[in-house]
DNA sequence: CCTGAAACGTCGACGGG
DNA sequence: CCCGTCGACGTTTCAGG
């Protein structure tokens, strides 16, 4: 989809607070609320914008571990299999595959280093796992989003 | 900060979809419209809730490129000065300090390989920079908040 | 915590560039 | 096509109980 730049203004106005009103949106980028709301219903429709969410701090809510977990797997399974098993564990926050000798990175939030080895415990118990390799997250320094788009897009 | 269920609820009700009115969260956990405002309103300013935000498909902006970067440094920069460099790139989406061999862990989105080298020679730019290991991410297979709260938090 | 009333935001329909 | 204006309806946000 082609995204002019008022499009873009209001997809940074909205990743900046997705609970701005589209009057306040419409305010910043020079439009009528009707028209901000026009043009998000349809950034919605095409997929451009995904959806809105409330950004949770994730130590507030007791997940005080962050880890990223290499998977290594014996046979190719398939990304398809890899999404479904992965997904029952909730405590795996985002998965893909990569390249390299691992086949897939997960990203692992826990209550303590405790439930954390139960988690890499249901890991290597999927049977195409062989083994796993951990990196654990000391400091977090930053995380954003990258809602300008590219020029070239 | 202490979570009731009803605070839980609503975090995840505001998680599904952060522009739900007050009024609609309330039916579903039992509340009134003011009642709602007011723990949202003690949730964001405890920092419980960091902000709202629209979730924009990268892809769809042109950022079809993902990868992790290890970096590897001489010295040990610390996490601020880190943090600091980092920030500098817009192409890295989120970074952390990390245990292991690689000092930090970084999230980079670009708009395609040849970007991403710049990216690359940019970060080895940094003077305390050894190297990089680079993994490219081939599909993402799922990306998830977790805004439940731990029983023990 | 709830209720009620005023201010505000949303969202359709309509007409102009 | 996209914009703006208007008006009805729903939501927010106070105050007071």
């Amino acid at each position: 989809m082609r995204l002019d730049p008022l499009d873009e203004k209001i997809i940074q106005a909205l990743t900046r607070d997705g609970r701005r009103s589209f009057a306040a949106v419409g305010a910043e980028v020079g439009l009528s609320a009707p028209a901000v709301k026009r043009r998000v219903d349809r950034l919605v429709a095409a997929g451009t914008i995904t959806g809105f969410t409330a950004v949770v701090d994730a130590a507030a809510l007791g997940w005080t571990t962050e880890a990223y977990v290499e998977l290594y797997c014996s046979g190719q399974p398939r990304p398809a299999l890899l999404a479904q098993d992965l997904e029952r564990l909730p405590e795996v926050v985002s998965a893909c595959t990569v390249t390299g000798n691992a086949d897939a990175l997960l990203r692992i939030r826990t209550a303590g280093v405790r439930h954390f080895e139960r988690v890499l415990q249901r890991l290597t118990e999927l049977d195409y796992v062989t083994h796993t390799k951990t990196t654990l997250v000391l400091s977090p320094l930053f995380e954003r989003a990258r809602s300008e788009a590219n020029p070239a897009g």
